[in-house]
DNA sequence: TGAATGTATGAGCAGATACTCAGATATACA
DNA sequence: TGTATATCTGAGTATCTGCTCATACATTCA
């Protein structure tokens, strides 16, 4: 039940990116991979926003998406400057919106368009 | 405390991809957001593998990884064929590759580069 | 057919996680 | 200074998730 193409593994371990770069991508990804925080970065990359009108477009409250900024903030994926008493939030950089559009295209392809086409006149 | 600039909200509601996009881009992004399953998908790009040998790359247990290879394949992002006694595992399209790639390289960005390079000689 | 090999699957559990609630903090303004 | 507004944060909780274990299923070969 051990390895059975010892060569095969071989060659993918060879092949595999340094556990440092995985565990960056895995990051990376689990960032976009909730449904608050893709909400979040996508309307982000639209415009920039303070937190309560995030909760709003969210449908969350505002600790939840205060929460959720704070580990985008963590992971430099988001920064934000004080304007007043609001904090407004922007995309940190280019790498996210890329990630993001990325994924879309190809959450666009994978989806049945059944509900895009209008049906057929009898 | 609800939201302080309603037009901004009312551009972003309009902007923002529809529930069911936004629902596969998280799927797609989720599915990428495991260390185990980040390794199988990485491994599987660069060759077929059987369930055994991907437990062996993963450093996990065959259980472990049949498991995420069933969720990989409800979400059609990997496909298997027998091979006698043993299942081989493929990406399923090009979809996944181009969103690795791109996650990847942007992990590779967002890295400290502090153990690539040797530290000066003194 | 029976034994060995490779894979799949259900149950159960420990850890992670995303939310709410309550309260703290920060800024603006009367 | 006191009040209102906007945000942040810790604690608590319900849910999700990824693993192991045990076992069932499938295929090969003697």
């Amino acid at each position: 039940m051990d390895a059975v193409d010892a060569n095969a593994v071989a060659r993918v371990n060879a092949g595999l990116p340094a556990e440092p770069l995985i565990k960056a991508l895995v990051d990376i990804q689990d960032a976009t991979a909730d449904h608050t925080r893709a909400r979040i970065l996508l309307s982000l990359v639209i415009e920039k926003l303070c937190v309560c009108d995030l909760a709003s477009i969210c449908g969350v409250s505002q600790s939840a998406v205060s929460h959720q900024l704070r580990l985008l903030r963590d992971r430099n994926l988001v920064t934000f400057t004080r304007d007043g008493r609001r904090a407004v939030y922007r995309i940190a950089d280019d790498h996210i919106r890329t990630i993001l559009a990325t994924a879309l295209e190809h959450a666009e392809e994978s989806l049945p368009c059944v509900d895009i086409l209008a049906p057929p006149r009898v």
